[in-house]
DNA sequence: ACTCGAATTAACCATTTAGTTAAATTAGAG
DNA sequence: CTCTAATTTAACTAAATGGTTAATTCGAGT
């Protein structure tokens, strides 16, 4: 067994849970099974221990976007449903990962460097929109913050949506499902011309 | 110079930027220009401390929010304009409050109990929506969440959307107030029938 | 001026926490 | 089997941190 990988895993779910500050270097050394000292061998200190698992999760984070984002040779529809669906699904395999980051990054404030593609997605997605008849030209930046505001703000304000009152008629798996359904429909008729 | 109101008011600050385990009470009573001890004296212990702030803030959030949801006697269509013109404004003057409650909320599980008239003005969206012939009829917890979400991802996300490009050709702000005009379209479009 | 309670402080204490060191153990090459 | 380097640990230290206590100051009422 790999003691480094198993300390970064055990990392990985407890900065998740506990945000940055609210964890203990004792505390990961104990679910790991190692010792402290441990930790400061192989990470040096706290710091670079979070830092190794926050670009970790980063990526992780990117992945489902970047591989959502670029589906070329499909028609918009398709994009965008397939997007919404995939993104959805990616999202509600680690329910904890984009408040930690969105809080972590607000907090420190971290640089935060994704790669090009996401990007080029986006200004690509207006490209597209430019050519098409059918639909309006709108800024892709303000697209597709409402695409995946809408994707993941359930996921950032569970919590809130429950006291809220969501989950007295259904559960939050039911509402994520018909969600997947719904918002496409919605933001495809936002966006086309009548 | 009332030093209980002084000492709320530095720690809501300092909770907000920095979270709950990542401030420190001797940071709080330097920043009050009172000594530590006092901070006990008033609220027992940091937990005390911070349930006032945060319920305080909890309650700062949700003003603009109540207010903005409950505008009877208009037209589904203005109230959805003003909603996210008067949201947004709000979320403006306090950037860092969502992603601290949110962030607060999601880990330390906080219980969150919302003045019922929210929930209920969400519910009484979903009424119109069914009374009025020219609207599809959406769950209108989605419609919700979906105007919500996009009104307040933008603030969320802000580090991740700059890091992705945005800013590059226009500042947040500018991107803010585009934001204002054109969510109200594309939801607008998107929940009528054709 | 005196009293009494509230506000405020200085000086502590006990724990927790990140980080260190040197020794012990393990694993792999020869 | 042995030597060596990588891995792992026990036992520390120093600083930070939340919390306490006893003493002091302040202000309103008498």
């Amino acid at each position: 067994m790999d003691s480094r990988e198993k300390i970064l895993e055990v990392a990985r779910d407890i900065f998740q849970k506990k945000g940055k500050s609210g964890t203990r270097m004792q505390e990961i050394a104990d679910a790991a099974g190692v010792n402290k000292a441990l930790l400061h061998y192989y990470f040096k200190n706290k710091d670079g221990l979070f830092k190794e698992v926050f670009v970790d999760l980063i990526r992780k984070m990117l992945l489902p976007l970047k591989q959502q984002m670029f589906q070329k040779n499909l028609p918009l529809e398709d994009r965008i449903q397939n997007f919404v669906d995939g993104y959805i699904n990616s999202l509600k395999e680690n329910p904890l990962l984009l408040t930690f980051i969105l809080g972590e990054l607000s907090m420190n404030n971290m640089p935060f460097v994704p790669p090009p593609e996401i990007g080029e997605g986006i200004i690509q997605l207006g490209v597209e929109l430019k050519e098409d008849e059918e639909f309006k030209h709108i800024d892709p930046f303000q697209l597709a913050t409402t695409i995946i505001g809408s994707c993941v703000f359930p996921f950032i304000a569970r919590p809130m949506l429950i006291g809220l009152g969501l989950e007295k008629s259904t559960t939050f798996e039911e509402f994520l499902e018909e969600r997947k359904k719904i918002l496409p429909q919605i933001i495809l008729s936002g966006i086309k011309i009548k």
